[in-house]
DNA sequence: CGTTAAACTTACGTTAACGTCAAGCACTCT
DNA sequence: AGAGTGCTTGACGTTAACGTAAGTTTAACG
C-alpha cells in the first residue's frame, strides 16, 4: 500500500483540476497538504476536503463560502464559542441547500413542461416537411 | 389596471437588483425592454425573464448559460435546425439539473449528519461547564 | 555528474458580473 | 425659469477564480 500521499500531478488527473488551483486553494486555506521539502504531498483529508470543494462549486457556492463550511468538518482546536458559530453557519448553509433543492424541483418540472412543447413544434416541422 | 409596464426603479424594488444589473442583461441580450424615448419599460415577458435568470444564477449557471436556454421560451422566427439545437441544449441544461439534484440530495444528507455530530459535541462543552 | 522532468515561487494577465462615477437629457413643480 | 428627480449613456474600477509565462529548485535517471 503506496502511503496514502499524493503529488499534485496525481490530484491533477483524478480531479480534474490544474495545479493552479490546488495552489490557489491551499493559498485561500482551503486545502493544507504537507511538505516534503518544497514539494506539496496532499493527504486523504485533502482529498475529502477537494472534493466537497468541488461539490460545493458545482452548487454555485463561493469558495469563501465553502471555506467556512469546511471548518466544521475538522473540529479540533476549536473553543465551544466557535463550534457553536461555525455549526450556526453550516445550518444557514443547510436550509440554502434545502431550499435550492425545492427551486431545483420546479426548476426540472418547468424544464420538462417546456422541452415537451418544444419537442411538438420540432415533430411539427418534420411532418410539414415531408 | 396600470398598463404592465414597469420602470427600471419599479424593476429593481421588485427583484431587489440594482439598475446596472438590468442595463448589464440586457447589453447582453437576456432581456429587451421597450423604450418609451430614451427610458426603458420593461413588460411581463421581461419579467419572467428575469426571475428565470435571478433563479439560473442561485444554481449555478453562467449568465452565457442562461441566455441559451432562455432561448427556447421564444420560439419564433426559428427555422427548424435552430429549434433543434436549442432543444438539444436545453436537454442537456435538464440533464445537468437533474444531477445537480441528486448531488445535492446527497450533500444535504451528508451535512445533516454532520450537523447533528457537531450538535452533540456542542452538547458536551454546555455539560462539561456547568 | 550532467541533464531532463516535475514541482516550485513570483507576478502579471484574463474573464465574468457587475460597481461606481461623471455628465447630460426629460419631466415636473413652484 | 430655475431646481429637483429620475433616467440615460459612456467609461473606468473591482472582485473572484483562476490562467499563463518566467525563472528557479529538486528528484530522478542514464
Amino acid at each position: 500500500m503506496t502511503d496514502d500521499l499524493m503529488t499534485i500531478r496525481q490530484m491533477c488527473d483524478t480531479y480534474a483540476v490544474t495545479p493552479r488551483t490546488l495552489r490557489f486553494y491551499e493559498s485561500k486555506e482551503l486545502l493544507t497538504p504537507e511538505r516534503r521539502g518544497t514539494q506539496r504531498l496532499f493527504t486523504r483529508q485533502d482529498r475529502a476536503r477537494l472534493k466537497l470543494i468541488l461539490r460545493g462549486k458545482r452548487f454555485g457556492f463561493s469558495l469563501e463560502d465553502i471555506r467556512q463550511t469546511l471548518a466544521m468538518y475538522d473540529r479540533n482546536g476549536s473553543n465551544a464559542a466557535q463550534l457553536i458559530r461555525i455549526h450556526d453557519l453550516a445550518m444557514e448553509r443547510l436550509h440554502q441547500m434545502e431550499t435550492q433543492r425545492a427551486e431545483l424541483a420546479v426548476a426540472i418540472a418547468e424544464l420538462t413542461v417546456e422541452l415537451e412543447a418544444s419537442a411538438a413544434t420540432i415533430a411539427g416541422f418534420r411532418s410539414a416537411a415531408e
